[in-house]
DNA sequence: ATAATTGCAACAAACGATTGCAAGAGAGAC
DNA sequence: GTCTCTCTTGCAATCGTTTGTTGCAATTAT
């Protein structure tokens, strides 16, 4: 039936219209570019380029086509198209941290910086593929990267796993990972200058007049290691390397507050000033202070790292080295779009700033 | 140069070894189920089956396929198979707010929530494509459903878009909201039971003695509403129901504060039990009071919602209607699920439970 | 020995788009 | 009036799987 009515048809142009009306009803739904190419009157490979608003289409046929389309408000379909052309369409965002490391996902950093990275991906036409991983599982990586479901990975922390990190950028290039810049790694890295940020902390409380410091983060996370590295170094430069004690445990919201309390209470000499490895801890470290009855600044001086959204909320507001999540998940997205093009773009390093408030 | 191959052969199992060693070098990457049947000296069907641990595939078959696989580490595309398949192995996760409301997914309440989806997605073989949306649109919801990337859609929050999911939700099941359920709604929804916590929490500030209250919230939003009818009714009950006072403002971790310092300075008859509608607010709230030198609970008490990680780190720990997230997170996806598979599911609500802390 | 049954594997047709190539129409030049 | 040359469009192959149907051995029943 439809190739009687196209035999008799003068051809192109001219018949477009009168066969768009005529073929099967109208209220038929158009399921594929077949469907809508029926309807209009062309072959599906036209339907396909004008849809794409390609040249090689004359105006009026792309015009009519994707009016039609509009009218019946038809999509092409996605999976379809990326199975065709070979791209996913979605970029893998994982988060290197299990079960058994405790509700970390659910520390207000993460949520930041995801919300930044799902703007910033959605403005390049990808999709925002979210995963939480086990790094127990030593094929984590691998898995997501060979699954072909994503066009790059984007990485929020490196965790303990920098060298499986190091082994599979060696040949996958679209892969970024938000966290330290450590001497000789082979994958591409956003992160703030941890080290600098723990001096920064440090020298602002050595001016603060703070005499026994203590340091509250678990240094097997390169960052933290980093920062308590420009931590120490900031003291060794003041003549007080020996003044540092160190809490060195894995602080998640949730175990934070009965950790330093408890070593608050075991601890002879209460420092009189603390570099927390995050504003999480810091702000554990605030309310186990309070309860032990010391006062902030008063007694002991407390600095954080992150600047999240409720560093200003605390009591006393929290002063603590921002991390610019905004320009860092910018950063993220630029370099993995960069290396998807095949350029091998490297790392970035941002610049830490100290954000005084009432807590020192 | 395959079927020259393979003409000579005698007929199955016997040559399918032989075979395996000699065709192309070993070394060759496998790509597809092609090169590996060929590599096998089956067709791509059997490969298929094969894979799939079907039946119809002999057992040694089967295993020698399913060996040459790992040993090759091959894995099927996913792409291709999700095309032929028409499913799209993933599940879109919508937070609908847009960037004008402020950093609102920054709120932990949402990474909470979203921890627990990604382990329940996962779990059940399927990704979570995590998608912010700008509710001003007004194809937000359609687009996202009709795009063919997800085999369903969680909406975190209806936000005032109610009217808008019930008329996707006529003719499109795999839908599920967190939020309020509102009596005649069509779409299906998982939250507690506002109306009661806004109760139980009232009631509570009522036996602590409370004479004026105040809510801090904004009911544009169903479940905020909810909350304040519940707050309401039970202040009728007790006689009281001229003592509320309302601060009705849109509150985010940013605007909070200030918000609710500029009220409490403007109000001459300050309250002395105040029902927040967030943890967010109530927190917000604690900073105000204690900057404008109120103590609490002495002068004033708060009372929370959701009962956050972080609500027992406050000072002073802060007294919370807890939402489950954790049930709440698996409702969703099990509602979700009986939903793709056909079911006509419905509604859960959820019990909400007062958690006492310092604060009241 | 022949017929009926079963068990395995191959063939080929989808799924819905994209794209290189070829071919037809119309314009302009000779 | 024929020959180019450009501008549009159609044809058909292709991406990598899955799956209904068919066909060939091997097994069992007659």
């Amino acid at each position: 039936m439809q190739s009687s009515l196209q035999s008799f048809a003068k051809p192109r142009k001219c018949n477009l219209i009168k066969q768009g009306c005529r073929q099967l009803n109208d209220t038929a739904k158009i399921r594929n570019i077949t469907d809508l190419a029926r309807l209009a009157g062309v072959s599906p490979a036209t339907v396909s380029r004008a849809l794409a608003d390609s040249h090689l289409i004359a105006k009026k046929t792309r015009e009519l086509i994707q009016g039609l389309a509009r009218e019946h408000d038809f999509k092409p379909n996605v999976m379809a198209r990326n199975f065709r052309i070979k791209r996913a369409g979605a970029i893998g965002v994982l988060i290197p941290l299990g079960h058994e490391t405790g509700q970390h996902i659910s520390d207000p950093f993460f949520m930041t910086l995801l919300g930044q990275l799902a703007d910033a991906l959605t403005e390049r036409g990808h999709d925002l593929l979210l995963s939480r991983v086990i790094p127990t599982d030593p094929g984590w990586l691998t898995s997501v990267v060979e699954s072909g479901r994503v066009d790059g990975v984007i990485l929020i922390g490196q965790s303990d796993q920098s060298a499986v990190i190091d082994r599979v950028a060696v040949d996958y290039l679209p892969l970024v990972a938000w966290g330290a810049h450590l001497p000789g790694q082979v994958h591409c890295s956003v992160g703030s200058d941890n080290h600098k940020g723990g001096q920064i902390a440090t020298r602002h409380l050595i001016e603060r007049g703070v005499k026994r410091f203590a340091f509250f983060g678990d240094p097997i996370a390169p960052e933290i290691a980093q920062r308590l590295e420009g931590c120490r170094a900031a003291l060794a430069a003041a003549g007080r390397g020996d003044a540092l004690s160190i809490l060195p445990a894995h602080l998640t919201a949730e175990t934070a507050h009965p950790a330093i309390s408890e070593w608050l209470a075991a601890t002879d000499n209460v420092p009189d000033g603390i570099i927390a490895a995050s504003d999480i801890i810091a702000m554990s470290a605030l309310r186990a202070l309070s309860e032990q009855g010391y006062s902030v600044p008063g007694d002991v001086c407390v600095v954080g790292y992150d600047d999240l959204a409720f560093a200003n909320q605390t009591v006393p507001p929290l002063t603590t080295v921002k991390q610019d999540l905004v320009a860092g998940g910018a950063h993220l997205v630029d370099l993995l779009f960069r290396r998807i093009g095949g350029e091998k773009a490297g790392s970035v390093v941002l610049e830490p700033r100290l954000v005084v408030r009432g807590s020192s």
